[in-house]
DNA sequence: CGGTAACTTGACTTAAATCAACAATAGTGG
DNA sequence: CCACTATTGTTGATTTAAGTCAAGTTACCG
């Protein structure tokens, strides 16, 4: 689809928010703005759907765009020469990812279940910061939401055992889960054992070791592999930070 | 020290780059402004001064400061309550930290080596990057490639054995002192085995033996404890990146 | 020069990986 | 709607890379 095209799009306004970040709106990207700003990155976005499993862009691509998730749910990774993989973030709606330095994205991007979101060119959405200072803060704030979750991560990947990796994940979760406006429990889990895995640094036969040991101390429940019930969320965080829950 | 000494501070105009950012002039925070841009800068920073192990914060201080290191090194590190502790970065000049979001540092920062550093109080920084966008997109970009850094260091933790992270270490940190005009090898090493197995998700003994083994086969050599021989840099990129170099 | 802290090396242990079935689930086509 | 197959997930047996425990050694500092 061209420019013109996109600009051709219906735009919904004066409708407060963008209708397409309802999801998250403390947060998303285009919440909050007023109708001129709003107006400005419609006319430079692309909304887009992708079905489960589709590759958004690889590490390494030209890095073009920058993409808003509004619905579904997407994995960023990167690779080694010999396949190992590790999966740098996991993504729902109200998140940014796309971002880059030197023109190349530094990960590759893939959906886990049908998904949709907003693309806004790189070098137009530049324009649109430079002239919007709200918006620069607004992705500013959010790349920082990120760095801070890298960190966490590091900490986890770096100093944390099995059982810990995966309350932290499943805590993590429970509570990116509820700033989207979603019960705490049960936890959604759109991803495989195998991505699971690749994110917390372990092998899938650990991955799924563990969630039988926290299943049979009563600290979660499993109705299925796609769905984690928290029962005693206060040991599931005590354990997460390094208690001996 | 009040805002009013900051602020008579001799500030040394019209040199046309902040002279406490003098190193790594492409990518500095202060590198490159013009005149005006420069004085709106000095105007709020306060330059210190820091003994070598010396705390400049805590995780969980209130963030009132940001820092532009200008000479030496420091570490930022997260602790689990029982003492484990992750090094997420290790900083040099040109490189800024404490960015925060929610007025709380994630990280704790401490020196590795006496150092200078620059500090911009939050608020006011502020206030000078919403009104300053070349400066908002300096901030920007800095903290873009901090977060780069961690999802290569996420890699490393998640998916690298001990002997290639020890090879993609030295290769990151060859790599930066290039950045800095320095040499590619001799490459410092300012922080302790310690830090360096906190920093790769390793046990003291294990760096020290991962060393000797690549000192064994000649990729490296180890004058002092303190420094690093880069012997065959093919070698150990090659290593870095999963290759059986 | 003495003493402490930092680093190295060695012996042994262990958490998680690997290898190997097996079970459950989800698609697919009859 | 139900077999049939492929994929995904679980469980068990064994291995291994890195951790732990324990000396030594070196380097640094007062």
């Amino acid at each position: 689809m061209s420019l013109l095209d996109t600009l051709a799009e219906p735009v919904d306004f004066p409708t407060p928010a963008c209708k397409h970040c309802e999801v998250n709106r403390e947060q998303a990207f285009c919440s909050g703005l007023n109708r001129d700003q709003l107006i400005r990155l419609a006319s430079i976005r692309h909304q887009l759907r992708f079905e489960a499993h589709a590759s958004v862009f690889d590490e390494g691509d030209q890095a073009d765009n920058v993409y808003a998730l509004t619905s579904g749910a997407v994995k960023l990774y990167k690779l080694l020469s010999d396949g190992r993989r590790q999966i740098v973030g996991f993504l729902f709606p109200g998140d940014i990812f796309g971002l880059a330095i030197d023109d190349r994205y530094a990960y590759s991007a893939e959906t886990l279940v049908s998904t949709t979101a907003c693309r806004f060119p790189h070098r137009q959405l530049d324009n649109v910061r430079e002239n919007i200072p709200v918006i620069e803060r607004r992705v500013f704030n959010l790349a920082l939401k990120d760095l801070v979750r890298a960190h966490e991560q590091m900490l986890l990947l770096g100093r944390k055992s099995a059982r810990e990796k995966l309350a932290t994940f499943l805590t993590s979760l429970s509570r990116r889960a509820v700033e989207r406006g979603h019960a705490a429990s049960p936890v959604a889990l759109p991803m495989s054992r195998s991505d699971i895995a690749d994110f917390l640094g372990l092998t899938i036969e650990t991955v799924s070791r563990t969630l039988t040991q926290l299943k049979k101390t009563g600290i979660i429940a499993l109705p299925d592999t796609g769905q984690v019930t928290i029962r005693n969320s206060a040991a599931l965080a005590e354990l997460a930070e390094g208690g001996q829950a």
